[in-house]
DNA sequence: AATACCCGCAACCGCCTCCAC
DNA sequence: TGTGGAGGCGGTTGCGGGTAT
């Protein structure tokens, strides 16, 4: 069975200046039947991912600002690969851009920084540079990354906060008032580790001894998980889509 | 000046989810 | 409950511009 994109006569490739009035002026519909009614010889997702990624009027345009990155990297950690997720938080971006930068910026400032761009950890080498000259080399949120609360000694951090401090030396005037740093002061929950999924028997967990926190409207916490058997646990997720959904990452983040 | 190489980004592809029927 | 179509998402590709040789 062909494709839509597959049909003769479809056009394929950079979008031309014709083609991008065309759509402008039909604007955002069935995407399917947006390209009869236009006479735009595109398929329906081309128009589509045409629209969000470049044509749609608030859309934020230009280099990242360091806040920006800030918050990609620290939704990374909590989230993973989930761009249009991610996206969401950064108004007029659009998932495919924080992708881009995603793959092309910031997985090589955290490489080059030693840390691993997949799971925020840091790895040997630069484990080995903290120890041998801490003062030279680390910025003191990292340096309390590198510490955390318990006092155990694992070598976890948050990506995000190495570079916090840079910025604020530059001044940056930015303030999307979020914070992100994640720090339980309290007895770590019950982690329930495991691969990550949506939880449908789980509520909020409300206890004076476990802490919740929300990231920018973005609510991470621990939940209680009561499972068909009747046995429930804790497991630290986020809530999106009126789901939870468990998080490994935030162990890491903790330092558990 | 010509060529090779690198890099960023727009666009494509295939899979998944949702929803109407 | 099953099925098919449409939209959405994340991974990947390939083009074009910039830089190095």
């Amino acid at each position: 069975m062909p494709r839509c994109c597959d049909k003769q006569g479809t056009n394929k490739g950079a979008w031309s200046r014709q083609e991008d009035k065309k759509l402008v002026h039909a604007g955002q519909g069935s995407w399917r039947s947006l390209p009869k009614a236009t006479d735009l010889h595109r398929c329906g997702k081309s128009c589509r991912l045409r629209w969000i990624n470049y044509l749609k009027p608030d859309i934020k345009r230009g280099n990242f600002m360091p806040d920006e990155e800030d918050l990609i990297i620290k939704l990374h950690a909590l989230l993973g690969n989930r761009w249009s997720l991610i996206a969401g938080r950064l108004p007029g971006r659009t998932d495919n851009e924080v992708k881009n930068y995603w793959n092309t910026q910031i997985r090589k400032k955290l490489m080059k920084m030693g840390i691993d761009p997949d799971n925020h950890k840091l790895n040997q080498i630069a484990q080995l540079h903290f120890h041998n000259q801490p003062q030279q080399c680390i910025s003191a949120s990292m340096e309390k990354a590198f510490n955390p609360i318990n006092g155990d000694a694992d070598m976890v951090t948050d990506a995000g906060s190495c570079f916090e401090d840079d910025r604020m030396s530059a001044g940056s005037s930015h303030d999307l008032n979020l914070d992100l740093n994640v720090a339980f002061s309290f007895p770590s929950p019950t982690v329930v580790a495991g691969e990550q999924k949506k939880l449908e028997n789980t509520e909020i967990l409300e206890s004076d001894e476990i802490p919740t926190l929300v990231i920018d409207q973005l609510d991470v916490g621990p939940r209680r998980r009561v499972t068909d058997d009747g046995t429930d646990s804790v497991a630290v997720g986020v809530e999106e889509m009126g789901h939870v959904r468990e998080v490994p990452e935030l162990e890491v983040l903790c330092g558990y």
